[in-house]
Parts: C-alpha cells; sequence; structure tokens
DNA sequence: GGATCCGTTGTAGCT
DNA sequence: AAGCTACAACGGATC
C-alpha cells in the first residue's frame, strides 16, 4: 500500500501539505513529472529548466539524507505517469497540492482527480498566504493594494507553515532512472550562470531567506520599499531579495517567507504595503486571487479583466516584436534588458515594467500576450497568475492598469520612476558590449550621439547596432491617442450592447 | 445615484 | 537637486 507524493509547485519539505497527508501511510513514493510537452525550450527558457532541474536535485539530495528516501523523476505527462503507476500496482494512492489558478494545472489535476476518483487525494495548496476560495467567500478579489491589506486584516494571520516531518515512511522497492539533465531534455548547455548566481532548491532558497532577513541585521527588509530598488542591475548585491524563483518553483514557501518577515518587522519600525516586502506578497497573493476567479478571461478580449484594444498582429507588428523580444530595438535600456532576460533569466521589476510598457501601449503595439509569453519562457520566477497580472496591468488593459497615458520614456534613465540610477552606463557595457565605448552620458540614446564619438567608439548606427525602431517621442503620443480611441470604442460597444440587453461583453470575431 | 477620491513607482518644463 | 505644476483623464470604491 504505496501513496506517492506528487511535487508541484512545491519542490520542498517543509510546509509540504502533501507530504505531511502521506506521512501516515504505509509507504511513499516522492514522485515528480516532468512534462516534455512543457520542459521544452520554446516554452520554458534553458535557465528556467536548469533551475528546476537543481531544484529536483536538492530535493532528491534531502530526501536521500534526511529520509533515507529518494525522489521518483519521470519524464512523461503527469496524468499518464500516475494512471500508470496505479494500474501496475506501484501505488495505490497518490496525494497533491490542489492548484489554484493555472489553466494547464487545473485541467491537469482534473483529469487524474476524474481518472482516479478513489486514489487521488487533493489537499489544499500551500502555495499562497490565504486559503484562495475562503479569501474569495468574503467577496470580490481585490484589484487594489488598499483592498488586499483590508482583506487581509479580515482573514487574519496566515496559516502557519507545516513542520518539515521528522521521518518519512519507508519508500518502496521501486527502480528509479536517474535525474533528468539539460541535455537529456533537448537543451543545449549554457554556458553562463543564472542571475547573481542562483541555483535552485529549498536549501538554496532556504539560506537566501535567512540571509536576507539577516541583512544589516533585519533592518535592510524593514526598511525595503521596491520603487528605491535599481532597476539597471546585474552584479554585486543584488537590489532585491531575488527570493522569487524560489517562491515560484515552491523551493522556499510563501508562508515560510511571511512567517520570517514578521519576525523581523516585530523588532523594529518598517515599511508598508503596497512598497514594502510584505507588500510585495501581497500583491502575488492578489494575483492568485484574481487569477482563481478570472483566470480563464485574462486573455479574453473582451473581459472584465481586458480591454478590447486594437493591438497591430500584422507582419510590421512581427517584425517589432521580433526586435523586441531579441534586444534589438535601438533602445539601449530596452535592449540591455532583453538580453539580460535571456541570458541571466531576471530583470528587477522596473525594467520589467520598461520593457512591456515599450512593447505594448508605449511604443510597439504589440498585443500584451506576446510579451507575457517570453516573460513565462525566460523568467526563472516566471508564474501564471503572476505574470498575466502584471502583463494585464502593464499593458493598460486591467482595472488594475495605471493611467494609460503615463508612458515610460526609455532614454530618460535620469527620471525617478524607471529608477535606472546607472551614470557610467555598466548595464549597456555589460548587455549591449557594442556600445561599450560610447562615453557615459550617451550609452542610453546613442542616437544623440555626435557622429565623432559614434567614430571613435566604433559605432556605425542601422550597422553594428540598430537606429531606434520607432520615434519615442512621437510613437508614444499617438500611441497613447490611439488607446484613448480604442478605449472609447469599446466602451461605447458595451454601453449599446447593455441597452440592446444583449451579453454585456460580446466576444469579438477572430479576424 | 451622483460626486468625489484614489491608485506601488510618468513626463516635461520650470524654479 | 528637489520639488512643484500642467498635462490628460480611467474606473472602481466609497460616501
Amino acid at each position: 500500500m504505496t501513496t506517492a507524493v506528487w511535487f508541484r509547485k512545491n519542490l520542498r519539505v517543509h510546509d509540504n501539505a502533501a507530504l505531511t497527508n502521506a506521512c501516515a501511510a504505509e509507504s511513499v513514493l516522492p514522485l515528480y513529472c516532468v512534462d516534455p510537452a512543457w520542459a521544452t525550450p520554446a516554452k520554458v527558457g534553458p535557465n528556467r529548466c536548469r533551475f528546476l532541474l537543481e531544484s529536483l536535485e536538492d530535493l532528491d539530495a534531502t530526501l536521500r539524507s534526511k529520509y533515507g528516501s529518494r525522489l521518483h523523476v519521470v519524464v512523461g505527462d503527469p496524468a499518464t505517469t500516475i494512471t500508470k503507476l496505479i494500474k501496475d500496482g506501484t501505488i495505490t494512492k497518490v496525494v497533491f497540492e490542489e492548484e489554484i489558478a493555472e489553466p494547464r494545472e487545473l485541467e491537469l489535476e482534473k483529469r487524474i482527480v476524474e481518472a482516479h476518483p478513489d486514489e487521488a487525494v487533493a489537499v489544499p495548496s500551500t502555495h499562497v498566504l490565504y486559503d484562495a476560495d475562503a479569501a474569495l467567500a468574503k467577496g470580490a478579489p481585490p484589484t487594489k493594494m488598499p483592498g488586499m491589506v483590508t482583506l487581509a486584516g479580515k482573514l487574519g494571520a496566515p496559516a502557519k507553515p507545516l513542520m518539515a516531518p521528522s521521518t518519512l515512511p519507508p519508500r518502496p522497492d521501486v527502480t528509479s532512472p536517474p535525474l533528468p539533465s539539460l541535455e537529456s531534455l533537448g537543451y543545449a548547455p549554457i554556458a553562463t550562470k543564472a542571475a547573481y548566481g542562483v541555483q535552485g532548491g529549498e536549501s538554496n532558497g532556504l539560506a537566501r531567506l535567512q540571509e536576507q532577513m539577516k541583512r544589516e541585521n533585519g533592518k535592510w527588509a524593514r526598511a525595503f520599499e521596491k520603487p528605491q530598488t535599481t532597476s539597471a542591475s546585474f552584479e554585486g548585491e543584488p537590489p532585491t531579495t531575488l527570493l522569487s524563483p524560489y517562491v515560484a518553483f515552491g523551493c522556499v514557501s510563501v508562508r515560510t517567507f511571511h512567517a520570517e518577515l514578521s519576525k523581523v518587522y516585530a523588532r523594529g519600525q518598517h515599511a508598508q504595503p503596497p512598497t514594502s516586502l510584505l507588500g510585495q506578497l501581497y500583491f502575488r497573493e492578489m494575483s492568485y486571487l484574481l487569477g482563481r476567479k478570472h483566470g480563464s478571461s485574462f486573455a479574453e478580449q473582451p473581459s472584465v479583466v481586458c480591454k478590447d484594444i486594437d493591438w497591430d498582429t500584422d507582419e510590421n507588428a512581427e517584425k517589432r516584436f521580433q526586435a523586441w523580444e531579441s534586444g534589438r530595438t535601438g533602445y539601449p535600456l530596452i535592449d540591455a534588458a532583453m538580453r539580460q532576460l535571456r541570458e541571466q533569466g531576471w530583470l528587477h521589476h522596473l525594467a520589467r515594467h520598461a520593457v512591456s510598457c515599450f512593447l505594448t501601449r508605449g511604443d510597439l503595439y504589440v498585443h500584451w500576450t506576446r510579451g507575457r509569453d517570453v516573460f513565462d519562457r525566460d523568467l526563472l520566477d516566471a508564474d501564471w497568475a503572476i505574470n498575466n497580472f502584471n502583463w494585464l496591468g502593464l499593458a493598460g488593459v486591467a482595472p488594475w492598469s495605471p493611467p494609460f497615458f503615463r508612458v515610460y520614456n526609455p532614454f530618460n534613465v535620469g527620471s525617478s520612476s524607471l529608477n535606472v540610477r546607472d551614470a557610467d552606463g555598466k548595464y549597456v557595457d555589460r548587455f549591449v558590449p557594442e556600445l561599450s565605448k560610447l562615453p557615459p552620458k550617451h550609452k542610453y540614446a546613442p542616437w544623440l550621439a555626435p557622429k565623432s564619438d559614434l567614430t571613435k567608439a566604433g559605432v556605425k548606427l542601422g550597422e553594428t547596432y540598430p537606429r531606434p525602431i520607432v520615434d519615442h517621442k512621437v510613437q508614444s503620443k499617438a500611441n497613447i491617442e490611439r488607446f484613448k480611441q480604442a478605449q472609447r470604442a469599446a466602451k461605447e460597444a458595451s454601453s449599446s450592447s447593455k441597452k440592446r440587453k444583449g451579453p454585456p461583453l460580446v466576444k469579438k470575431a477572430k479576424k
């Protein structure tokens, strides 16, 4: 009688509801399924996949050293794999934490529960601070931080994280293949390290959590305010905690993060949401609540969470998208960020703002889902609910968007909004080295540099580095106007359809 | 039910 | 350098 613990977004032994649940079983098989339809370079970039594999190795090592067990990793569709294990008698039950918002995962667990109503045991997720359905029972999910703070007040303290089990029931005599490698999954080897050298795994994640909470004896965590941190960042002391990849894969439980942060907060004055560290956890929570409630209509246009905007989808838009994705827009800040994303799997939050505004309503007018998919592939901390929440917001289509006429200027690096703080242009040097010999004042706007400076630096615009793909000043102004018109048209369409007593939001016919 | 307020992080130009 | 103003103006929550 063996129970499989199916690890999903909880690659850890602490605060793991499925693992804790399985402790009463006679025998436990720790199971992870690498879905080959997902773990492929087009869907999941090499950095992200490497982080996953590192996390699996760490989990396996912990299971071996602490529990005398080991991880059974199967490369295959999780539902098919679980069915096979049940049918061949390897396991009699499977325990897993429920998904909250991601459609792909919800669909998957539905298939498993329907196929195995007696064998599948779904336990409430530890991936969020609050039980999502209990939170939604209090009313509509908040779209703004004051609403989230109020909700948290109503719900009280989040559940205490579960302790790692002291022992596990024995593992059945099952032969496990060696853990997959990047190469075995069809990835080319990666020569470079991920951002700040982060490596996946619960051990690394918990160590980083402790480190960040102890930084300046807790003062750093208490004083943390996101907009004060520097966006053009890639080395040295990280500007933020860099814990997001660990939380996304579940190497660190968000509840453990919250509990540790609460201890540090209790020791002195601290910043408040939305800008504080707690605020960051609250934004994550909002993403999940909105994802659970509206996830299926996130990309449905129009819907209550997505305005009907006439994004460009023609060949020219495709070319602009490709220039953006490959870091060849002619705007060094955008290009450096996009190359950093690809190389390191990470971007500071404000750099994410800069590139997503640029791709969508700001400059290129490309559909936001294109950018979302790139982030989902390349970010180490890619998380379905959070990624959609942020793109919907930045593209200007969601109720939680900033006013649409607030567009970031991609070369005004002295402005406080993007907080680039890179007078020497080191960020450009690192990721757009073809501009590194320019004088610092021209590094973020090479097209404004005098010819003599360009020649001296060996820069030939249009050859060694692109000219700006669009004229930001002209284009952003035109786009604001276009967005305004689209917004008005959408509003009129929805109010006239209401008058006709038809469905309030009619799905637009596909082009 | 209409008015008012507010929203994590805008820009440009001026003092 | 920091701080002010004008710009243009949405939509959800609250009173």
